[in-house]
RNA sequence: GGACGUUUAGCUCAGUUGGUUAGAGCGUUCGGUUCACAUCCGAGAGGUCGCAGGUUCGAAUCCUGCAACGUCCACCA
């Protein structure tokens, strides 16, 4: 297997964790062999020749999948839309989800990252319906059968899907894909139904008529967050009813006027007071003449347009609230609607505009208005219009029957309403808890969110399309029907039953029909973080009846009403004494086997814990064949062990596992269909539990077998099977969203969650911004400035894609794309690839393979470390380590990955990895920064450090490593056996030496010195410079090529000089120097330097300042005061000696 | 009409309790066939942090006002 996926050149065989241990030990060695050649190993990394494999090891490996006893961390994918394929901004998400998942993976949380798509209800309908109609269809939905439609979206969804999955996987999230999720599938349905039924329940969910947001064009409702406002211009119309009716009334859409049926003025305008209450009856063309009640409402302004208002219940929202309060006031005016839902007038808009759309019947109807001599102002204005975010048309606002989610109401039992904890959850925390707080990041959004809150009207949860799930009402017609037992006595059949499944009238033959509405898609995506993890739970107690005589007797026994065996008098108390358990479970029911035994046991648990008891078939004993009523050892010889009997081998005439488990599993599946989300008791026999309670599971479980009497509870998920992970898992951790959403999904999640859980769906809220193109445009297909992540990904390789999205953003705020970034990345990628590649070669082969452990941990406890270039890199390292842990925990990821970027390029490579050029003996060094930083980069480059970390041969993968330790400031000096500053002496002394290299560098650049050529350079230093610089001589000669570098007193006249803190450094011209370009440098550098000294010395002589700074910042400052002051001394030196 | 965001080097952006002489990437200039890397190495240039006030010993950072750009919200018919 090693040829399959040792692919060339990039070194790496994934196929290990199949083999067994000698074949394991012999490919290691030819492993070994191989990586022994790391001359070999391409000068460029190639991610796509690796990738794909890197992927595949992880999966197969169990890595995605929460592991050990840590604290869980729990994240659940934002499921892309099964509209289409993912786009940048969604490998955007996946980058930021993904790094935050794999630190606190490799800091041994317990994590679960769970995937998952959305069925996008109208926005996948919506598109589908435009391609039919791209492929000459005219009307889809009129053309295609409800179920061929419906057909057409589910495999166009299917398709969608399975290549949004596929590119979840090119850009490396490291998802748990045995808990994949679909906001569509049957787990999701039962949580979507459980939810509406209870809260249907609660009185939150009712059924109203009610003004809607109307799309003619999508033929459906649409919520208040569905609507996209657009500005228009529009005209203003002022005019009257007729020539005697006393108040003129301004409008924007004048053919609504048709079904006005009053108008509103401020109660405390004086204008008007002496109308309020007169009806007048008008005639402008519609069906009936209109009554025109004129109301006093507080809403009117009366300083806009004439200060009265129109009113038009039926086609305003604002007017809808009118007419509400003012039949709740006893004052009812009345509601026509003149527009109808297919966006064209009605009968009751009269004869002369029914039919005609509404721009048609506006015009006709101001037409008519002119030529009457009514209309008194025609002006233009901007308006804000509401258009459908799917479908483009303008939302008509029309009065519909649908049902609606109240937030307003109390919730029973609960003291509060939906708003209530919307609200809580993001101040104080759910019922005060402080524990139950989601913290949205930036904090700036909770502000806009409490202020949505206070805003938040009932929600329309009715949609008039099929692709979704379907509103669980049923209804059939209401009426009056003899009751059977009682001759002449009337019932009325109930008009409207919520349920999941059909149900059956009690007292007519009448069907009930399924309501044919659908519910809004972000129904289904608010329950996500808890669909995803099983909600609701099913709790089945499996009660095994009572001691019967065939137990004290010892004989078999599986007819249904055999007298000679009923329960014992030890059974009956043994089933007495469960029910004492069994009655603080809440159960709501009882079924049982319908066998004598189990019946008794099942009566007298009814009984006592006072739930209604069925009986199914299902249930029963064990089929005996020809043993029934014989000795039960007899039998337990003829069926062999358990697992010969399960595995098939039992013949003769006892029923089959098989068979068993048959009927096991459907009684299981009806029950958790039924009753999901509730409590059930099963009673039924030993046999039939055990192979019941192993449902949902592996058949491990079988080994459950209650005793007579016994129970066992089993617990069991949306999906059907046994589920501990809402508990696990539930809240979860951390969620991410793009502002966009923040109303129509953040609010939504919190509103479910509060309400099923009575607990916050997620404890952090990271909100991120959009990601744009180049000139900041919004990625859209229709400006056809999409990218394609694949594509990226193709030619320069996930982690550079990565390591560009999360470089340069900040929480909050929208970022653009361009691929030089990603370019840059990819250049990193190859220089941290030639990194590992350079140590690879210096470290010894040998121990490649052996590397145990965590190498850092062994470097700081005892290594004796002889050179300051080799402290030094440790102590940064260890600050690295540090700096970056808190900025990941903090969600940093710009700052966190910049960090490490300098680190890795800037003093790893530029300087140690130079040094270890020099310098000899740093192979146990090396290895563990090589480590350490393929840990600090996985989290931001997956494949790329994983990859390395195979061909370093260190411990199993990367993905499940340890995260490097963060210690203390001090412990590294301390393993050293040195004073406890020896960090900041380390640091320094390696910035002094860095910095003289860099001097010297410049010096030679500046008089254009080639740089091969070995030079003489000299320096004036102070004692404890020069000591620094002699120790570290070959450094300072081979970095700056130098041929000799010698202490002087002073710098010959006709040297290039430049000055650092106390140090002079001059370089060895041969008298081609320009002495006045020499003496300009070093005048402006005076000048400048001296300024600072004024400034500073200004500051530090300031009393308010040396009294109220930190100490930290006058250290500082003092130190940075005495090298500007040796500078300024060095340089004056040297200008006097110029003169 | 409200609210929020943005304004820092030529471009794209970091800059988390106010504290060294403000940073990065890209671009740009100069010089490089250094045996890990030209997807590279070395050295530079480039900013009065949108404007005007204020608070403070000290402001890119806090406050006030203004401007430009952007986004969201609202039932002004």
């Amino acid at each position: 297997m090693l040829g399959a996926h040792c692919l060339a050149g990039n070194l790496i065989c994934w196929d290990e964790m199949d083999l067994e241990l000698p074949q394991l030990l012999r490919t290691r060695k030819i492993q070994h062999e191989i990586m022994s050649a790391y001359d070999d190993l391409p000068k460029a990394y190639d991610a796509s020749s690796v990738e794909d494999a890197i992927y595949e090891m992880w999966e197969r490996s169990g890595a995605f999948q929460p592991q050990g006893d840590g604290k869980p961390f729990c994240v659940m994918m934002p499921p892309p839309n099964v509209t289409g394929v993912l786009h940048l901004g969604h490998a955007f998400e996946d980058a930021i989800m993904d790094t935050i998942v794999r630190f606190q993976r490799l800091r041994g949380r317990k994590t679960l990252l769970v995937p998952g798509t959305d069925h996008a209800a109208i926005a996948t309908q919506a598109k589908v319906e435009k391609i039919l109609m791209a492929e000459g269809m005219q009307n889809p939905r009129k053309e295609l059968s409800r179920e061929q439609l419906h057909e057409k979206i589910r495999i166009f969804a299917e398709t969608s899907k399975s290549t949004i999955l596929s590119q979840i996987r090119k850009v490396g999230t490291s998802c748990d894909w045995t808990r994949l999720a679909y906001t569509f599938d049957d787990a999701r349905s039962r949580t979507v139904n459980e939810l509406f039924i209870r809260m249907h329940a609660d009185g939150l969910i009712y059924r109203g008529y009610r003004v809607v947001n109307w799309s003619v064009k999508g033929q459906s409702t649409c919520s208040d967050d569905e609507i996209v406002y657009v500005e228009r211009q529009s005209k203003l119309y002022t005019f009257k009813y007729s020539k005697d009716f006393p108040i003129t009334i301004a409008t924007t859409r004048p053919e609504t006027k048709l079904g006005d049926t009053a108008v509103a003025v401020h109660p405390a305008d004086k204008r008007f007071s002496a109308f309020i209450g007169k009806t007048f009856t008008i005639d402008i063309g519609a069906r009936k003449p209109l009554e025109i009640k004129i109301i006093a409402d507080e809403e009117v302004d009366p300083s806009f347009g004439t200060g009265a208002l129109g009113v038009t219940p039926a086609h305003s929202a604002v007017d809808f609230a009118m007419y509400e309060r003012q039949k709740a006031v006893g004052d009812p005016i009345d509601i026509i609607p003149v527009i109808g839902t297919d966006g064209r007038m009605t009968e009751e808009a009269g004869i002369a505009y029914v039919g005609l759309s509404v721009e048609e019947a506006r015009e006709k109807f101001v037409g008519w208005l002119r030529s009457q001599g009514l209309l008194e102002k025609e002006e233009d204005i901007m308006q804000n219009v509401g258009t459908s975010d799917r479908y483009g048309d303008v939302i008509e606002a029309i009065p519909l029957t649908q049902w609606w989610l109240d937030v307003n109401k109390e919730i029973p039992g609960r003291g509060k309403n939906l708003r209530d904890f919307m609200r809580e959850a993001v101040t104080t925390g759910l019922d005060g808890d402080s524990v139950k707080k989601v913290t949205i990041t930036p904090d700036r959004f909770t502000k806009l969110y409490l202020d949505r809150v206070e805003h938040l009207h009932d929600w329309c949860l009715s949609r008039q399309i099929l692709w979704g799930h379907r509103i669980p009402a049923w209804y059939h017609e209401t009426k009056n029907v003899f009751k059977d037992d009682h001759e002449g006595e009337k019932v009325l059949c109930q008009a409207i039953i919520i349920s999941i499944e059909k149900p059956i009238c009690k007292h007519c033959g009448a069907e009930y029909i399924q309501d044919p509405d659908t519910l809004d898609t972000w129904f289904s995506s608010g329950s996500w973080p808890f669909s995803t993890l099983g909600w609701p739970l099913t709790r089945v107690l499996f009660v095994r009846h009572g001691q019967a005589h065939s137990n004290l007797e010892g004989f078999i026994d599986d007819r249904i009403d055999n007298p000679k065996n009923p329960l014992t008098d030890t059974g009956r108390d043994q089933i007495v004494e469960v029910a004492e358990h069994l009655v603080k479970e809440g159960a709501v029911r009882i079924i049982a086997s319908p066998v004598l035994r189990t019946k008794q046991t099942a009566e007298i648990l009814a009984e006592k814990l006072k739930i209604p008891l069925l009986f199914d078939d299902r249930l029963r004993e064990i089929g005996l064949g020809k043993y029934d009523g014989g000795s039960e050892e007899v039998f337990g010889v003829a069926r062999g062990s358990t697992k010969e009997w399960i595995s098939g081998k039992t013949v003769d005439t006892i029923e089959s596992y098989k068979n068993l488990k048959t009927r096991a599993d459907g009684f299981m599946d009806d029950l958790l269909k039924r009753y999901a989300g509730k409590t059930i008791i099963v009673v039924s026999h030993g046999d039939v539990i055990s192979t019941m309670g192993a449902y949902g599971t592996d058949e491990s479980w079988l080994a459950s077998y209650p005793k007579n009497g016994g129970y066992l509870l089993r617990t069991y998920g949306n999906d059907g099977r046994v589920n501990t992970d809402l508990q696990t898992f539930f809240p979860t951790t951390w969620m991410q969203m793009g502002y966009e959403i923040l109303y129509l999904w953040l609010m939504r999640m919190i509103l479910m969650s509060t309400y099923a859980l009575d607990d916050i769906p997620f404890g952090d809220a990271y909100i991120h911004g959009i990601l744009r193109d180049k000139e900041g445009k919004k990625f859209s297909k229709s400006s056809g400035n999409g990218i394609d992540p694949i594509k990226v990904i193709d030619q320069y390789g996930c982690d550079a894609l990565r390591v560009s999205l999360l470089l340069g953003v900040s929480p909050g705020n929208d970022s653009r794309y361009y691929t030089e970034k990603t370019e840059s990345g990819r250049n990193f990628v190859n220089k941290l690839w030639n990194i590992s590649r350079f140590i690879l070669s210096i470290i010894p082969t040998e121990g490649a393979g052996s590397s145990q452990g965590d190498l850092l941990a062994d470097v700081r406890s005892g290594i004796e470390t002889k050179s300051l270039a080799d402290q030094w890199i440790m102590v940064r390292i260890d600050v690295v380590i540090a700096s970056v842990t808190k900025k990941l925990e903090g969600y940093e990821f710009s700052s966190a990955s910049e960090e490490l970027r300098d680190f890795t390029w800037g003093d790893l490579a530029d300087w140690y990895l130079e040094i270890a050029k020099i310098e000899q003996g740093k192979e146990v060094i090396l290895r563990s920064i090589l480590q350490t930083i393929l840990k600090l980069w996985h989290p931001f480059m997956p494949f790329v450090t994983e990859h390395i970390w195979k061909i370093a041969g260190f411990d199993g993968q990367l993905i499940i490593a340890e995260w490097p330790n963060v210690v203390a400031k001090s412990s590294y000096s301390v393993a050293f056996g040195m004073p406890e500053d020896t960090e900041d002496m380390t640091l320094r002394s390696f910035d002094i030496l860095r910095l003289l290299i860099t001097d010297l560098r410049r010096l030679r650049a500046e008089n254009g010195v080639e740089s091969t050529k070995q030079i003489l350079f000299a320096i004036v230093a102070p004692d404890d410079i020069q000591k620094l610089l002699e120790e570290n001589m070959e450094i300072v000669k081979t970095l700056a090529r130098a041929s000799s570098v010698k202490f002087v007193g002073s710098i010959v006249d006709d040297w290039a000089t430049t000055v650092s803190g106390a140090t002079t450094v001059g370089l060895d011209l041969s008298g081609a120097i320009d002495i006045k370009k020499e003496k300009a440098k070093l005048s402006k550098e005076i000048a400048e330097t001296e300024e600072y000294i004024v400034t500073t010395g200004l500051k530090m002589k300031n009393v308010e300042f040396m009294t109220k700074a930190p100490t930290r910042v006058k250290e500082t400052m003092e130190k940075k005061y005495g090298e500007a002051n040796m500078k300024l001394q060095a340089l004056k030196e040297r200008l006097t000696k110029l003169e």
